[in-house]
DNA sequence: GTGAAAGCGCTAACAA
DNA sequence: TTGTTAGCGCTTTCAC
């Protein structure tokens, strides 16, 4: 004992691993570690897991069906005790019923997938989004934008509610949610929604067509705090000012929102829990393969801040003010 | 064959390694993902990986050097392939010295630890801090704050310049710049700087101290981007308004830097390119194992931006403006 | 070329 | 209680 404690000798938890089965390693597939929702829902599912003796092996997917497909299999390989996977929305989703049926519990995060039977813990985007859209009502506003980064959907125009096509399900609520909104305010032809597409830039450009419309929007509402960035840059970029010109909210609150002046009013998602608590759903199907499934959806809230006030008065036109501030600066 | 395929079967990466010796995957511990500097770290520390055929074990430490201790030992019983660090300063190396006499490759990012010979990558701090610096300086600031999270370091005073107490390297890297360009403006008292500690709400509670003083600070620069959220919540709440009455420049560019009006100014560090870079010098260690130990020292850039502005005329007084945005909003 | 066997470091079952 | 042994799934070696 001694000797081996002189020797530095160290289990070798591989070893282990093989005899046991068991690897004490939790995969996790996200799409952007970038993206502070996923940034924090990372560090709540590593806090957790480590709590209880997990690793955590983590993989982004760049919202790119093939590349999850991949990372899934490598993990399967290595044999991670759970997944806990925010998946794009796949056409084919046998690759996911496939990794179920090896018996690596599986958990979704944030986003539910129509045809898998897994436990899942989303957070409730609908009561959200309609606490948005009705602090967009109450202070007058009509024509009110949603710019999310999601690609258009299949079938979106024959089908102007369910969008079950290839909608993420968290961004499909979101939406489901505006246009209902929309529709009350006689609003029923899109005309301020947009489906921007990941491409650099494409946010931002989306929104600068957006506010260079005679009957531009009084208020927007961005579908996550990586949109929300591009589209107060094209409200500045415009010469416009927040809130007097346009409101804005956006969907997750994140730190920087106290950093802008006015602070930035945002639909507050658990996304720290969203992650602890996958564990905890993810642990306790590793413990009862055969109980039920669980769906978790968590409250959200809503903070109220100065990036919204009352609809401008009919009329204003665009400042275009001197900027410093050149996009062609913003690299790295 | 084909009947394996029917079966489902899948290669044991596990037994594989036991065989083998070599895991396919490197461990990464960083203080926190939620700091997007660690963030786009990470994630371009796990592209890399990916683009070699490995994985990433992701650990946070929290700057907390026992959890970091911890969090080594679990990865080296995993048997990584290879390490890479963003240690905090602590004061017995002992157990990263023992980490590599283990024989796993270990690799320093952003942060050198004094009396560890390893690789290292880390950015040009000195250089980011330095323009930075002479931006106030040409703007005609004397007055000119630094705020940074980390605790102050023993002995600062009687060794005020060469911080080389408990101090990251990069933070000493940055103070020792700030410090010689305020003493060629004739303050050598330090008594614009500011070690705020990590606790919640210590960045900005100093922040709003100096911007009580009389001779409040005109300029100020924040040691990295969550901190410069707290400066500038504390600058709003305040009633100031940015560049106006003070001017802001954060040490690392992201991308909310462009969703505040003015946008706001920075230092930019490759942190993504340190991230993958980290990755390919891990893996030429790993390969060469005896090779000679590699530093790399990434250059840093400038961005001027909006919240950089001449020094406001004496005399003016605080404004207090109402203020919807109550911090007790601010939690989840 | 194809096939059998040894062994990586550990744990669990069994024997003393 | 303590000690011995078989075997997890793979790769590598060695024999055929």
């Amino acid at each position: 004992m001694k000797a081996a404690a002189e020797l530095g000798y160290r289990v070798n938890h591989v070893a282990r691993s093989i005899r046991t089965g068991t690897t004490a390693t939790l995969g996790a597939l996200v799409a952007d570690l970038r993206n502070p929702f996923f940034a924090y829902a990372t560090r709540g599912i590593a806090d957790r897991a480590k709590m209880s003796g997990y690793q955590v092996i983590l993989v982004n997917t760049d919202e790119d069906t093939a590349t999850e497909r991949r990372g899934l299999d490598v993990l399967l390989g290595k044999r991670m005790d759970g997944l806990i996977i925010a998946s794009t929305a796949p056409k084919d989703v046998s690759y996911l019923a496939a990794a179920q049926s090896s018996g690596t519990p599986l958990v979704l995060l944030d986003r539910k997938v129509p045809g898998i039977k897994a436990d899942s813990v989303v957070g409730d985007n609908r009561a959200g989004a309609q606490q948005a859209m009705d602090a967009f009502v109450e202070y007058g506003h009509h024509r009110i934008a949603f710019v999310t980064a999601a690609a258009p959907p299949r079938r979106a125009n024959s089908n102007p509610d369910g969008m079950a096509g290839r909608l993420i399900s968290s961004a499909a609520e979101r939406i489901q949610v505006y246009r209902r909104t929309m529709r009350t305010l006689g609003v029923t032809n899109d005309e301020y929604l947009r489906f921007a597409g990941y491409a650099e830039g494409s946010v931002r450009n989306a929104m600068a067509e957006l506010l260079r419309r005679d009957d531009r929007p009084t208020a927007v509402l961005a579908s996550d705090s990586v949109v929300a960035i591009e589209v107060m840059w094209a409200i500045r970029d415009a010469g416009l000012r927040i809130p007097d010109d346009i409101s804005v909210v956006m969907c997750d609150d994140v730190p920087w929102a106290m950093a802008t002046t006015p602070a930035t009013a945002a639909v507050a998602q658990p996304h720290y829990s969203l992650g602890t608590c996958a564990v905890e759903v993810l642990l306790r199907r590793i413990a009862e393969p055969n109980a039920p499934i669980r769906s978790v959806r968590m409250p959200t809230g809503f903070h109220l801040r100065g990036s919204v006030g009352p609809v401008p008065p009919a009329g204003r036109r665009v400042r275009v003010v001197g900027a410093l501030d050149d996009p062609a600066d913003w690299t790295s």
